[in-house]
DNA sequence: CCTTGTGAATCGTTTCACAGCA
DNA sequence: TGCTGTGAAACGATTCACAAGG
């Protein structure tokens, strides 16, 4: 979900449900398979299955972009690739920077999902000065300096975040002064952003915790009880018994 | 989301919903900064806000764990650190592995924030028999065919996928089938998997997606009207004007 | 007859607002 | 007095079930 309070409450036309918008990218990729096999219809139970998720749902979120369908028919399969696509702004090139370029930022960089898209890679930015020059994804890196200029030449609206946690609100700040109006966040920190900034966060360990949750219970379950003795008097329990967290994440990359 | 069809929908007991599972990991990033400063206590309102949540939803959340709080007070921050982390099972250890070891998967095995909770990289798995041997993050890439000897050998269950789209889903077979229950996808394939098998999936290019759709609504606004004539008669559209999906994503790494 | 499109019912989440308690 | 904990209201998303229409 976005962290920054953004998304206007008010103006009330063209109302799609974040829900919604967040399935499209999902039927368009299986459209996008149907469409290279040289599929031409599809009813709305064949993609939902292939989106993996159930066909109302699927049924209720196209209701909301138009009437696209034939009943009794299906989905013309290049028609919805084109209106997704459209309604997703993905008909128009997007330029985008990834700032940090470690591992992460290499593996965004050569990531082949992003030019498929309507996204273009304009630049690549570390703020290792070392770093500077090298060639990844066949572009060069650029030193953080021209970052601002680098944003101006290339209109770029759309900015990656891909440091270490300690660099990400200034590299935000710098981003969102420069222009930048959303950003997608790989570092694991909370940024704070003026209104009308989109912020988008993918935090790895976030997910590997909520794994380790559903993991816990099926262990817990396996056994016929509850795990943990889950509410014990707060008193009993001792300060010291974890000895104060180990110092949190040095983060995704060197950058 | 978990894309699986899993969660038991009975067993009626200690139901902490899905939507507070998924903010626990991000108080107790906020709650160890805080106890890293040596902090004693926190407000729900101030805790709220370094979380990038409302302290009304915070102290709601809470209350599905227990009373952990003191009127007047706040919480004490120790004793919440404790408490999330047992809730959610870091106090134990989570062995994972990750295959597919192309740029995304080393950033992955360099990742900190898996040590620092409860995770640790039991083995990286490459199907590319020229990357075996080869040291990443300290460990050796074993190669593919070691995959259900190195899952059972290390009690894993939870497992990581970073292969090429085109491998995803027989990994996840055979991940599934020596005994892996959660998985956290980042190939962009819908996996299926049987029940009670957890499935999470990070999506980089879906994420770009939607802020595309958000970044064009901006545009849009700013000329003070709807963007595209969102409702062309179907007929008008020419099939032929987008001349068929260019190749889907080569995906994330050669692996 | 088949599949879409959609009101109405249901379910889960968030927010409000205040009683309860240190 | 101040902040937590929580019923109740509001909201949003999902599912149901069927009428509309090719």
């Amino acid at each position: 979900m976005a962290t920054g309070r953004t998304h206007r409450p008010a103006t009330r036309s063209r109302g799609i449900p974040e829900a919604t918008v967040a399935r499209l990218p999902l039927y368009l990729r299986a459209l996008t398979a149907l469409s290279e096999r040289s599929v031409p219809t599809v009813s709305s139970e064949e993609l939902a299955s292939a989106a993996g998720v159930n066909s109302a749902k699927l049924r209720k979120d196209f209701s909301y972009l138009g009437s696209y369908g034939t009943r009794g028919v299906g989905y013309d399969v290049e028609y919805l690739v084109y209106q997704i696509s459209r309604e997703l702004g993905l008909t128009q090139d997007w330029p985008v920077v990834i700032v940090g370029i470690g591992n992460l930022g290499a593996a965004l960089a050569n990531y082949g999902g992003f030019a498929s898209r309507g996204f273009r890679v304009a630049a690549l930015i570390d703020a290792d000065p070392a770093q500077a020059g090298k060639m990844v994804a066949g572009l060069p890196i650029r030193h953080t300096d021209e970052l601002e200029a680098i944003i101006e030449d290339n209109q770029v609206s759309i900015g990656v975040i891909a440091t270490p946690a300690g660099a990400a609100q200034e590299v935000c700040d710098r981003l969102v002064a420069a222009g930048v109006t959303s950003i997608l966040n790989f570092a694991p920190t909370v940024l704070s952003v003026p209104d009308g900034v989109d912020v988008r966060k993918v935090d790895l360990s976030i997910e590997l915790q909520i794994l380790a949750f559903h993991e816990q219970r099926k262990a817990g379950e396996d056994l016929g009880g509850a795990v943990a003795p889950t509410s014990l008097p707060k008193a009993a329990v001792d300060r010291s018994e974890r000895p104060g967290p180990d110092g949190d994440v040095p983060v995704v990359m060197p950058a």
